[in-house]
DNA sequence: GTCTATATCTGGATAGAC
DNA sequence: GTCTATCCAGATATAGAC
C-alpha cells in the first residue's frame, strides 16, 4: 500500500490502495502470520481468504456468535482442527478480522492528513475515498460494525477512536473552509458526525441501496452535495472559479 | 396510546404516547401475555420491566447471543426456571421485544398520516417525534437494531417494510413541498434516506453524543435545519411567513 | 499441513418439589 | 408462581494419526 493519489478519483484511489485480490490478501497474510503455525505463504494465504470470507458470509447474515466452527468449516472444506492452525481461537478470529481493518483504515486515513489539501477537495477526497473503501471493504465494515460489542474492551476503544480521530479531520477542513469564507457552519462536530452517519450507511443499508438501484457513485456524489448545501457553499471563495459542478468533473 | 398532539412539540408528544412508566409496560404486558404462564398482572408486569431491562443490560453490552439465561437469571434475581414462566425460549424472548417494538412504531407512524399536515410542519414532526421516540425507546431501538440478523426471516422483512414506509412518509411530504414551490430536490430518496440514518444515529451512537454533551434538543434541531438547508428551503412558500426560526419558535 | 476422533464444558430447556 | 436439580445437545478446543 502507498499513499492517496494526487489527483483523487476512484480510479486513482483503487491503483494506489490495493483492497481486493491477491495483493490484498498477502498484505492481511503478512499482517497476522505471526499468529498462525502456517508457514508457507503459498498455501497460507489461500486458506485465509477462504476462512475470512466464508466468516463473513456466515456471520454477516447469522451473527458471529451464532455461526459455529462447524459452520465455518463446513463452508471453508478445512476441518475443524484445519482451521486452528490458522486462527488461536475462535474470538481470535474476530479480533484478527478488526485488527486488519483498523489497520488498513488508518493508513489510508492517515494518508490523507499527509496532503494538505485545500478545504473543499479534501472533503471531497474523504467522502469519495471512504465510499470506495467501504465498497470494496464492505463485508469487513459491516461485521467490525456488528460484532464490536464482541470484542476486548481495548479494540472497542480503539475503534471509538478511530471514528473520532475521522470525524476530527472532517472537522478541521470544514473549519478551514469556514476560516477562509468559503463554507458557513454553525455546528461544524454535528456535520462531520452527519457525514460519517451518511458513509456508514453505504454498509448497513446494503439493501436499501441495492433496492433502490443507487451506485456507489451516485450516492458518493449525493453525499458530498448535500454537505456542500449543509456548509452553504455556492461555489465563491478563496480559489473563485471552483463551483460544486466543477469539484466533481474529474469523476466519471 | 392515542394519537398525534394537534400542537407538536416534545412536551405534548410525551402526554400522547406513553413510552414509558407503569402506562407504557402494562401496554407491553397486554401485547403479549397470551403467551405467558403468567395471568396476574400485578405481579406479571413488575417481573417483565426486569426481564426486559435486564435483557437490554446484557444484551446491548455483550450482545444477545452472548448473554446466556444464567446472566439473565442472576441479573433479574429470577431463577432458571422461573423465567420461562415469562418466555417461551431465549429466541422468544427477543422476537417478543422485536414485536412489541414495531408494533409500538407502527402506532406512531401511522398515526402520523392522519394529520395531515403541511409539508414543513409534517417533517418537523416526523424529526422530532422520532427523536423523542427514540430517546425513550432507545435500548429497544439498539436491541432491535443490533440483534435483526438472529430474529426469523418474517420479522426481518416486517422491519426492513417499515423503514421503507417511513422513509416513504418522508419523501411524500418533501414532493408535496417541491410541488408547492417551497422546497427544491433533486433525489427525495436519498435525501429521506439521510434523515432516517441520522435518526438512527441517535441511539447507534450515543457514546459520541454523551461525550460531546449534545442534548436531544439540539441534536433534532440540526437534523431538522440541516434538512431544510437541503431543501433549499429559504422560508418564502405557499405560506410566505414561515421561515425556520419561526417553525422552531414554538419549541423549548 | 491436514484430518479424525475425542475430551470437556457450557447453556438452553424441563420436571417436579414447595 | 417460583425454585432446585438435572438432562442433553451442541460448542470449543486438542491430541495424535497420516
Amino acid at each position: 500500500m502507498a499513499a492517496w493519489p494526487i489527483e483523487i478519483s476512484m480510479e486513482s484511489f483503487n491503483e494506489a490502495w490495493a483492497l481486493e485480490g491477491e495483493t490484498f490478501w498477502r498484505s492481511v497474510f503478512e499482517m497476522h502470520k505471526h499468529k498462525m503455525e502456517i508457514k508457507s505463504p503459498k498455501i497460507a494465504i489461500g486458506n485465509l481468504e477462504k476462512i475470512f470470507s466464508a466468516t463473513f458470509t456466515l456471520a454477516n447474515t447469522k451473527g458471529f456468535q451464532a455461526m459455529s466452527l462447524r459452520d465455518l468449516s463446513r463452508e471453508t472444506g478445512i476441518s475443524m482442527g484445519g482451521l486452528y492452525a490458522y486462527i488461536g481461537s475462535k474470538n481470535d478470529l474476530a479480533s484478527v478480522i478488526e485488527g486488519v481493518l483498523r489497520n488498513t483504515i488508518e493508513q489510508i486515513v492517515g494518508g490523507l492528513s499527509a496532503h494538505n489539501l485545500e478545504p473543499l477537495q479534501c472533503l471531497r477526497a474523504i467522502v469519495y475515498g471512504e465510499i470506495f473503501a467501504i465498497e470494496k471493504l464492505s463485508p469487513w465494515y459491516y461485521f467490525c460494525f456488528m460484532e464490536l460489542k464482541g470484542l476486548p474492551r481495548e479494540q472497542q476503544q480503539q475503534t471509538l477512536e478511530l471514528e473520532l480521530r475521522f470525524e476530527g479531520i472532517l472537522m478541521d477542513a470544514i473549519l478551514e473552509g469556514v476560516a477562509s469564507g468559503q463554507f458557513i457552519c454553525d455546528h461544524p462536530k454535528l456535520l462531520a458526525s452527519q457525514v460519517t452517519a451518511q458513509l456508514q450507511q453505504w454498509h448497513l443499508k446494503q439493501w436499501k441501496f441495492k433496492l433502490r438501484d443507487i451506485g456507489k457513485q451516485e450516492y458518493a456524489q449525493f453525499v458530498f452535495e448535500s454537505l456542500l448545501k449543509c456548509l452553504e457553499y455556492s461555489g465563491v471563495g478563496i480559489e473563485g472559479s471552483n463551483n460544486t459542478a466543477a469539484a466533481n468533473s474529474e469523476l466519471p
